[in-house]
DNA sequence: GTCTATAATTTGATAGAC
DNA sequence: GTCTATCAAATTATAGAC
């Protein structure tokens, strides 16, 4: 993956978490770096291929850092995510990329539906099989479903704090 | 309002809280209803003053389900927001639209913005007080997280079983 | 790998007749 | 209230030269 590349894919990555798959153009990103678009489709073919490369690296970068721990109790694991959640708000400022995706998963190209599948199926599967018991399958439900709703809340609230109370009772 | 600005109101909805903001065109509603896409102009001047307007009378009506009853505990609060999310979710199979707009809320005009911003400050105001005592606020927060991330669950997931066991622990 | 040039389409919006 | 006609702009994408 050429430098070029990854610039463009950090850009797209920036305005897709802050705008979805509509808050980015070819012109747009190739202006910031300094290029043509028709430059862009060398590095990517499609709009709908990049984007499907964007969130399979950030899905990657996510779930090497919720990566499990060699022993952690089930509270670790929420602990974990709800740390990773926190850190992307916290750095960036901006909405998890999987969330805005799913929510206008309707209007997407299923290159990137499929991106986004895999991720939550590939989320609720880790965090079920390490919460562990009965009901661990409808905790982990619940724990995606908090963060996520609580970046959500944070952005649109337009106040940060938000996501820390709605996230409070988690562990 | 005119019975044909309702039937726009009426797909622009569908579209947007299926695809958010950009899933719908002027002249798509248009040619939906037989008519052309400069009478919607007639109706709506801008695209952006057509989606707040849709966006106010949503969350008219949502307010309107979740009204509080002469007396009610805070568990009676919280089942009122979370039978109003289902509904919308089993009559529908849609996303809230608040949901989808707030997540792509960084590439909104300020018009829709408000509305959002409107919106859920009235959520947490309404079931803070609702709920009531010290940790009311930071329930409401995870109230309204839960519910909107789970909604976005389900329809990622493509399983609207996802709904019922990430709220399943609100109550 | 980047460029110029351009095609093809879509989109939001307006003017003015009926 | 709807129409025809049209504009101006943006967008995705491609062909081919350097």
């Amino acid at each position: 993956m050429n430098e070029t590349a990854e610039r463009l894919m950090d850009l797209a990555e920036v305005r897709m978490r802050s705008a979805g798959y509509g808050g980015f153009s070819f012109r747009d990103l190739a202006a910031e770096i300094g290029i043509k678009s028709a430059s862009v489709h060398h590095h990517f073919p499609t709009k709908a291929m990049m984007a499907a490369a964007v969130a399979r690296r950030y899905g990657e970068r996510f779930f090497a850092a919720v990566a499990r721990p060699p022993s952690e109790t089930a509270e670790d694991a929420i602990a974990a995510y709800r740390s990773a959640f926190k850190a992307a708000l916290d750095r960036d400022g901006l909405m998890c990329l999987f969330g805005v995706l799913g929510a206008e998963a309707g209007g997407l190209s299923p290159e990137v539906g499929d991106e986004i599948l895999f991720f939550f199926r590939r989320c609720i599967e880790d965090l079920t099989q390490r919460i562990g018991g009965a009901d661990g399958e409808a905790r982990a439900f619940q724990v995606i479903a908090t963060l996520e709703g609580g970046m959500m809340l944070a952005r649109a609230y337009q106040d940060r704090e938000a996501f820390d109370q709605a996230v409070r009772g988690l562990v």
